[in-house]
DNA sequence: CTGTTAGCGCCTTCAG
DNA sequence: CTGAAGGCGCTAACAG
């Protein structure tokens, strides 16, 4: 392996020249620089990140923790973190849990034993474990998709969509809506959201049939079977929310398979804007999160902590409805 | 910060003794050893990496670069990845080349800069260039998805798999077949699977008209396009193969705006075992390739070689036919 | 069994 | 403007 020091002995000066121009900095003759930089070239030496880390303390590594990559969502803001980080000269280290909230702290950890610079954590839940970790951890971190006191995070607006989809719902003369949702240890996604719907019932005086609201897991299967359970109810909803598209999608089968028809026998709408929901039939309503920019805004909040500069310590994401043929 | 020093100090023993206890090699007394362990635990000390890998040279870090993570085929081989390198102690380092060639081989640079351990590349091209910067890299690295001499690779059967599937639709009676394909630059998707539906139609001793031929992008909407112009030929076939299930399903909505019934008016299947493909209406039959178990199989080899152990310089995954009511 | 010593490759004073 | 020297935190001989 060739190191400085090489490149010090061919080009006839001290390594410590030959860090100057590398980092640009402090006074080189035009002419040392010159044959430090020819050097460089013609041996395709590269500075070690090691060695320069051990020095520096920075890494130029942001730990990304994230409980799949299988799902748009993450996917999506990890595109907008990585785009965002690579402008500035910094990697992703990528720390899947696999839904795992043990693997979580680990990685919590791990992160921290690998010294990166900061970390994203893509998070779906706030148990006080984590909480706890996070305020322990002294590096700089970000959460995306759940809010907390004290910790620096992007959230989306699932209080407000959801309302205003509930809203919607009801001004097209739905008064039976029916919900799929999650758990609420998922505050953004779980209680957030069902909040919205049950506080927008509320607000136009309509009511909500216990076997309405229905607590589905993050898949489609999962939605399917809510449906099925929803529509068991003699008094049956004329539309759903589901508080994923996926769920939505799941919930559409079902109704498919039935013979029912969307939006007239039922209109639905799920959340997410995810690629299928505009090929479906019919189309599904459903909200974009920009979950890319929610990653590039993430990625901004993290550098700007890093290099100490004054930033907002909250930020929430603006949301869009779509609205398609299944309402 | 705290190093290897102060728990030496806090233990009353040297740097040694207590870097032998923590890496399990040679000789250290119990008591000495229960010494170090204790204020490890009490301080909560962990070693940093940095230093240990200047050392070593080794980062337990492998480097993944892949054109995108929000398709499903991606994301699950780094999840794949991801389950059997944490399994060892590794972490992934992420590039993201957002399907652009030239950061392809940017990536391929500052990762070794990085000095990761291993590089795993989920590739799209073969590209001289490319090939080119991978034999210099000198670093131990696997393909994931494309086949070349004298790199390690793991592949999937896509000539075998479509003829078989184009094996399928003759024996349902079909004879005039559609192909909706990509560019060829991509071997693996472009290529072969195109190569795999021609030898089987010529096989069979059927024509292939040129405009049942289709190249298209890897989207949905390209699909829908692609089956656009399918049809508008006058001597239109009855069955058409598209190389991956976006594509299909993407043909299919045009189907569907058309007021075709699939599989009467037009068969149709795709390749990727997509978590949508069973939701479609019809249900869509495809291949599934098993990317994830590919992906913990790159893992296997990307450790192997870094271990230099004996290994197969090339794996070929089986794959799995799901015939679905599209057909 | 344990401590001393000598770097790994780099950056950063501090003199010159 | 430049070189020498020191040290980041750790591991790996090498003596004891």
């Amino acid at each position: 392996m060739i190191t400085i020091k090489d490149i010090a002995e061919m080009a006839n000066v001290s390594r410590s020249t030959v860090s100057r121009v590398l980092n640009d900095s402090g006074y080189v003759s035009e002419e040392a620089r010159k044959r430090v930089e020819s050097v460089v070239k013609e041996t395709g030496y590269a500075p070690s990140e090691y060695a320069k880390s051990l020095r520096t303390k920075k890494t130029k590594v942001i730990g990304v923790i994230l409980p799949t990559i299988q799902t748009e969502t993450p996917s999506r803001i990890v595109t907008g973190l990585g785009r965002e980080l690579s402008k500035h000269g910094y990697q992703i280290l990528l720390a899947n849990t696999d839904h795992d909230k043990v693997k979580e702290l680990e990685y919590l950890d791990l992160l921290k034993v690998r010294q990166v610079d900061g970390i994203v954590l893509i998070a779906t839940n706030t148990d006080a474990k984590l909480m706890k970790k996070i305020k322990e951890i002294n590096i700089p971190l970000v959460m995306i998709g759940q809010e907390a006191e004290d910790v620096m995070h992007v959230t989306y607006d699932d209080y407000r969509a959801v309302r205003e989809l509930t809203r919607l719902f009801i001004q097209k003369g739905h008064e039976k809506i029916a919900f799929i949702g999650v758990d609420e240890s998922d505050r953004a996604v779980g209680y957030y959201r069902k909040k919205g719907f049950l506080d927008e019932m509320a607000a136009q005086g309509l009511s909500v049939e216990q076997a309405w609201v229905q607590k589905a897991i993050f898949d489609i299967a999962s939605g399917h079977e809510a449906m099925e359970k929803i529509l068991k109810n003699t008094n049956k909803p004329t539309a759903t929310i589901a508080v994923t598209d996926r769920l939505a999608i799941g919930a559409m089968s079902y109704l498919k398979e039935k013979g029912m028809k969307i939006p007239t026998d039922m209109a639905i709408a799920g959340i997410g804007a995810s690629e299928m929901s505009q090929y479906m039939e019919p189309p599904l309503t459903t909200v974009d999160y920009q979950n890319e920019k929610a990653g590039e805004e993430g990625a901004k909040q993290i550098l700007a902590s890093i290099e100490s500069r004054p930033l907002q310590e909250k930020i929430v994401m603006d949301y869009r409805l779509i609205i398609r043929e299944s309402v």
